[in-house]
DNA sequence: CTAGCGTCA
DNA sequence: GATTTGACGCTAG
């Protein structure tokens, strides 16, 4: 039924019925017809209205799934209400705003009860009520509500998985292209309730979109993978972590980060300056007009024109067509040779500040600010990741920027450019970074009982354990080691740790292979255990075919024992690499969940996820 | 080494 | 002419 045209027994009724649910399966609907169960990517078209198929009837545990394919949806047989709430609030109709209040009910009513919310893509939908009743709905209220995302328990499944839609999730469990949505949809509710304009397009979406039928199979389906997941051993993972955090994504999601839009507007034009300075400079030493961000340009007048590659041995190639790359570490290898390179490093680190940090940033931002979308099933390792913008992506580090001032006399001057200062907390908050600090180094010395690595971690001066580890492979004081130090002895201990070949680390490094082997010889020997955890892992991975972190996470691995060298060797270091990456994933995780719960049940705690 | 995302050609 | 793909460079360990 469509709530907006129910009387008042009617809604009582409905509330009733909703009180002694077992289950809400549901979907938003868009302004253009479309749905959350669309194949159709999820339109930019707003948000009409939900459709809910309240659940009333204990008969599951475990119906035949693969029967139900065929099967029509008719409510007078089954006790099962398939409902349509509006939330659009264009509306300045009263009456409508009497409907909006009897959608709210309805709505708040289901997150409060404490009955699985099965929803595909629960997040988009939640953060959506969030922002519709954000006026009347608190953040904090929808903190104990269940929401079920069967989405997410296909990726726990397999990680490799990204089920883009409904429909291909469908398919993938029913393993048959399910039927077009001809049938005949109407309900007994429907039949006997009088039709009003606001049920069109309730019928609509009935009978061309199919939602009631797809939302009955979308609700077999979940109840066959949380079958699977309890096979698994994947329960536990999905409860207590996976599905609490779709309400924490969700709620970051509502929050609004602010930019400082005039710094913005200021570095962008300071990065476009030095850029157009960088490009004459590099015309003139090249000796010729070109596009400097055109790798296949550059190439031509690095190695066709100026043959700088004559006079250096053993360049890197590009990996499809094995023409002289153009990559950082050629560029730093030819540095001495010839100016231009060391323009082009500036031009591309520049460049990037501009494109991406700064003027991505604009593109994202709406009304002085911005919110990323994050993503639950976005990565194989079970991390989290982050677009518009990739949050987790803006550097860090400084960049510094000589600009010639031609005011006041004053010929140069350097700024620094910090991405991450443009962002701004808002007013009585700051911002506070948590982090675990070397967590996939720790997780691998829990993993393989590393005395060594252990000690090194109980040390209580030890403040940074890859400054330490810098001074000790280079026997320099500890004082006196550089950023770029710390980071080159981080990237060699993850390398090595993962199973780098002394041909990657030497490009990695700028020495020899010889001398990469050395290095590897030498870590494996100083950690012996840590070898013995990566053949560990190895070993079980080829017997089970797959491999599990610290909270159960899986990652099959096909490839595990294939004949090809290449790809089998490649399943080796991504079953070490996750059992590792994916336990930290498991521990960040329980982190933003106990801490969201903190501030949740904290009546003096103001801290925000964002 | 392993994961991502954004930009550009 | 619009869309996809590969190379690159940044992030996180």
């Amino acid at each position: 039924c469509d709530v907006s045209s129910l009387g008042r027994e009617e809604e009582r009724e409905l509330l009733a019925a909703i009180e002694q649910a077992v289950a809400f399966v549901t979907t938003m609907v868009f302004q253009d017809g479309s749905s959350q169960l669309s194949s159709e990517q999820v339109s930019t078209s707003s948000v009409k209205g939900v459709v809910v198929l309240v659940k009333n009837q204990a008969d599951h545990p475990c119906p035949p799934s693969h029967s139900s394919a065929g099967c029509t949806w008719n409510a007078a047989q089954e006790k099962d209400k398939l409902i349509y709430l509006k939330t659009e609030r264009s509306s300045l109709w009263e009456q409508e705003q009497a409907h909006k209040k009897h959608s709210r009910q309805v709505l708040f009513q289901m997150l409060q009860c404490k009955v699985p919310i099965i929803c595909f893509n629960a997040k988009d939908f939640l953060r959506t009520l969030l922002q519709v009743y954000g006026d009347e709905m608190s953040w904090k209220q929808v903190a104990d509500s269940i929401l079920l995302d069967p989405r997410i328990a296909a990726w726990l499944i397999n990680p490799s998985d990204t089920v883009p839609s409904f429909e291909s999730l469908m398919q993938k469990y029913f393993e048959k292209p399910f039927p077009k949505g001809t049938e005949n949809t109407e309900t007994g509710t429907l039949r006997n309730a009088s039709v009003s304009i606001f049920d069109i397009f309730f019928i609509y979406l009935c009978q061309y979109q199919n939602l009631g039928m797809n939302l009955k199979k979308l609700y077999n389906v979940t109840v066959d993978l949380a079958r699977d997941l309890k096979a698994q051993g994947l329960w536990n993972l999905f409860c207590t972590l996976e599905l609490p955090l779709i309400k924490i994504l969700a709620v970051m999601e509502t929050h609004k980060i602010y930019v400082n839009k005039q710094e913005l507007k200021k570095t962008s034009e300071i990065l476009g300056l030095r850029l157009k300075e960088l490009e004459q400079e590099a015309h003139r030493v090249a000796g010729e007009r070109f596009l400097l961000t055109s790798s296949y340009q550059l190439r031509e007048v690095l190695f066709d024109k100026l043959k700088l590659h004559t006079l250096c041995e053993k360049l890197q190639r590009t990996e499809i067509q094995q023409l002289v790359s153009t990559s950082e570490v050629v560029l730093n290898k030819l540095q001495d040779l010839h100016p231009l390179p060391k323009i082009i490093l500036e031009y591309r680190q520049v460049h990037k500040m501009k494109s991406t940090y700064v003027d991505g940033l604009r593109t994202c931002m709406r009304k002085g600010f911005i919110s990323s979308t994050w993503n639950q099933t976005g990565t194989v390792t079970g991390r989290l990741s982050a677009k518009h913008p990739n949050i987790q992506g803006i550097s860090k580090h400084p960049v510094r920027i000589t600009k010639r001032q031609y005011i006041k006399g004053k010929e140069e001057d350097v700024v620094t450019i910090s991405p991450r200062t443009l962002f701004v907390s808002k007013q009585g908050y700051t911002f506070l970074a948590a982090d675990f600090s070397h967590i996939e180094l720790r997780i691998l010395a829990d993993l393989s009982s590393e005395p060594e690595l252990l000690k090194l971690f109980q040390e209580p001066e030890i403040t940074d354990i890859f400054s330490t580890l810098a001074s000790q492979w280079k026997g320099i004081p500890s004082e006196q080691v550089k950023h770029a130090d710390r980071e080159q002895a981080k990237r060699v201990v993850y390398s090595v740790v993962y199973g780098a070949g002394k041909e990657r680390l030497a490009d990695c490094l700028g020495i020899t292979p010889l001398q990469a082997s050395q290095f590897i010889e030498s870590f494996m020997q100083k950690y012996k255990k840590v070898h013995e955890f990566t053949k560990k892992t190895i070993e079980q991975c080829r017997n089970k075919g797959y491999v599990v972190s610290i909270m159960g996470r899986k990652r099959p691995l096909a490839n595990i024992n294939a004949q090809d060298y290449k790809l089998r060797t490649q399943a080796e270091r991504q079953a070490v690499n996750f059992v590792v990456q994916g336990s930290a994933a498991d521990l960040c995780k329980m982190a933003m969940v106990k801490i969201f719960a903190s501030v949740v049940i904290s009546p003096t705690l103001t801290a925000r996820l964002v």
